[in-house]
DNA sequence: GAACTCGCGTTACAAGCTGTATCACAAGAT
DNA sequence: ATCTTGTGATACAGCTTGTAACGCGAGTTC
């Protein structure tokens, strides 16, 4: 019974103190994971900068991995990637879709490179924690794959690249480790990177 | 005084075996870092399976992090990256040479792809770790923006890079992520892999 | 052949980590 | 006024890295 928003949200001052405590938490978690990376990001040190207890940690997150899984979720959600993603598939040329798409990625990497950086490698070095970035890369690719087709159907993937060989090159180019390595090497802000990235996608699919 | 190799590889019987354990130590580690990653990686099971005590591990690599270094250097040393690359950067022509280096960084992923899964993005997610790939990776950028540096006296630029942009976008698309993730996609062999990444490439560089 | 070196096993310990189980309490909901 | 529930406080089991101390036996050296 009760309200219809089953749990997450729910009205009153109880549930208000209850996402104030989440929120403390996250934002803790997030500024040790900045600092000392997940290995070594110690959830006694995260309740007490949130100033809450060990306990109450795995109450609401249920274990490391998933105060993670929260944080990552929390970013894209902030972020607004989805709506920002569905924004640029509405484009009507494939071109400037396309190029709207890059630029999006450029944008959402941009809202907290710090947090990325130490979550996104994850997926390689720690099986266990793999499963929590899989699922949005998978989602990454499948939106990337929807461009690349709309380009591929106005004729204009270069040789000797199909569609799944320029998927795979979008989606890593525009991936968070490429962009950052690319910009931190040059000195460059996240959100002017489009502007460098899509003269190298070129060589995959005909933008002028 | 004693012989003149100072520490590593004495002669006699007693060397040899002390060789010998190393080696063991360092294929067990080898075997459980694919499986669980670092983090979850243990000392107590590595010294099982290698025969050897958990101290033994600590008087050959001093830590943890000093046992993954050697695993990374013994894969350095063991593909031959260094004389590979010499090989390349001694071809005279500058565009044959480029594409060398290309094809010789494969080969040299290929060499063991779930080890440098494993090693190649702690950096990004572990700050102590850091330092045990970042040498290698510098000493890598060096040797490209060499060869990029080449093909920009050849007047081989495309517009708009210039030699640090050219070799941000080079080294990071020959780097281990990157090649990983297209040819893990592509379900292609990463021996294979020049022959797609030189196509995105010419985006940056005239090869033809 | 005797003395010596030294790599390794064994055991024990300190300190930290994750994750779980209890008990108590107080503030919001009903 | 009673009930619900989110949180604190504490204790515990089991794992981890890293260090210390003692002993042995095979390889080396004279």
């Amino acid at each position: 019974m009760a309200t219809s928003e089953s749990k997450e949200a729910g009205r009153g001052l109880r549930a208000a103190g209850v996402q104030r405590t989440r929120r403390s938490i996250l934002t803790a978690a997030r500024r040790h994971l900045i600092e000392t990376g997940y290995h070594r990001l110690s959830l006694e040190d995260v309740a007490a900068d949130a100033g809450v207890t060990r306990v109450t940690i795995y109450r609401h997150f249920d274990s490391k991995l998933g105060l993670l899984d929260a944080i990552a979720e929390d970013l894209a959600q902030q972020a607004g990637l989805v709506p920002g993603m569905h924004e640029a598939a509405q484009v009507a040329e494939p071109v400037p879709a396309f190029t709207a798409m890059v630029k999006e990625l450029c944008r959402f990497w941009s809202t907290d490179p710090e947090v990325f950086r130490r979550l996104i490698s994850l997926s390689a070095v720690d099986p266990e924690a793999q499963r929590v970035v899989a699922g949005r890369e998978h989602w990454r690719y499948q939106q990337i794959s929807a461009f690349v087709q709309r380009l591929a159907s106005a004729d204009r993937l270069r040789a000797p690249f199909d569609v799944s060989q320029a998927t795979a090159v979008v989606g890593t180019v525009t991936g968070f480790p490429a962009c950052d390595e690319i910009a931190t090497r040059l000195r460059m802000d996240l959100t002017e990177l489009d502007r460098t990235l899509l003269p190298v996608l070129a060589s995959v699919v005909r933008l002028d």
